[in-house]
DNA sequence: GACATAATGTACGAACTAGTACGTTAGTCC
DNA sequence: GGACTAACGTACTAGTTCGTACATTATGTC
């Protein structure tokens, strides 16, 4: 027998390889033009197998812009994980958590436009098993919201989630509705130039409206 | 001659009445579906006219888009004209026309969602015509900020344009986001119930942030 | 009322697009 | 080393989709 590395060696049979390298260029292609806009033909050129491999493992379109989904979503999911701002004191803490938002939208705009692209189509590929990746998040910030009141820095009329919904909506507009508004007011809403202002300003925008 | 009215009886040949038929039908067909997912044969077959006077007027499916997206933006243009809040103080102008911007978002879903198609495909189908549109609604928060500063009511580093989009953010996400976010939180961003709370969050968040 | 032209209708086609029937190869187990 | 199965490739098709060639009708003008 010939001298064998662990991993196959280049183009053996590979099951989770190649499962793996047609979703990363359904993510982009889907990501790119749409869902309706998106060629099940162009995914699978792109890729170093078939048309037929992409039937094979996802049955349809359907079915692959759906494990497109759910992977974007769990990838999120493992990156929040990392975050710690318990330590923090409350208003220091709500402030890091909104730039770490902030800073994951910037770096993901793929999983943005996907999330816009899914808005369009009416949340209607969204599996029941998505409700429980976003809990966590909600969770940590339910935590600060609470500590906030009990020191006396925050108000207490304000909700976990509708928190949520004001940090994300700043953090995904700049992403997603960034062609229009460059072209309504000549503005880059990514411009780098201006990242660390509009950073700022969300901090300060969340942390003004809880105190 | 027979009785003949003003306005041309029922089947007779009008240019702008096909013209504002077809825009009507693609508006709803193309907010629906997506540029992609929208079919011109389907938008042909529900007007009253057929696929030929589409071409006709628009040119291609494409001219057809850029036609509707430039529409759209003119009506909110048409509607935000009316709004006057110059005669109230900065404080009570500044939340008014947040609330004002809150309503109208949720009063055009479809001016909303052909706005994401439009970013998904990177703003490619916007004139420059556009840009001049929104103009006015720049104009008159920076006067209600430069009031809000000689009064000592409005701190004295806050850009107009970035105003601007921290109320669109807002207004937008909650219609845009809509189908994700039930989705995922179980919370339907546009339940009647809330809509008062969500208001008045946004007023507070704008006004918190200013003063 | 004849003419010119704008507006409209019909029928069709070329290219595309999701999906599949059928055959082949690699790895595994005994 | 042979049988079994999972993984993979090729070639094709049925239906769709944007767009157009060509014919027709209404309307204003003189």
């Amino acid at each position: 027998m010939a001298a064998r590395p662990a991993t196959p060696p280049d183009r053996s049979r590979d099951r989770e390889r190649t499962r793996a390298e047609i979703l990363d260029v359904a993510t982009r292609e889907f990501a790119s033009r749409g869902y309706s806009g998106a060629r099940v033909d162009d995914i699978a050129e792109r890729t170093r197998t078939t048309k037929r491999m992409l039937y094979y493992y996802f049955d349809s379109k359907e079915g692959l812009f759906v494990a497109v989904l759910e992977r974007a979503y769990a990838a999120i999911r493992d990156a929040e994980r990392a975050v710690d701002v318990d330590h923090l004191d409350p208003v220091a803490a709500i402030r890091r958590l909104a730039e770490l938002t902030f800073d994951h939208h910037e770096a993901h705009p793929d999983f943005i436009r996907l999330v816009s692209i899914e808005n369009i189509h009416r949340g209607e590929h969204m599996g029941d098993s998505l409700a429980a990746i976003n809990a966590p998040a909600v969770e940590r910030i339910d935590r600060i919201l609470r500590r906030g009141r009990e020191a006396g820095e925050f108000r207490d009329d304000v909700d976990a989630v509708d928190l949520h919904m004001l940090i994300s909506s700043y953090c995904v507009f700049r992403v997603a509705n960034r062609h229009t508004w460059q072209a309504l007011f000549e503005r880059d809403l990514l411009d780098p130039a201006l990242r660390e202002r509009y950073r700022t300003m969300l901090g300060d925008v969340v942390v003004q409206y809880l105190t």
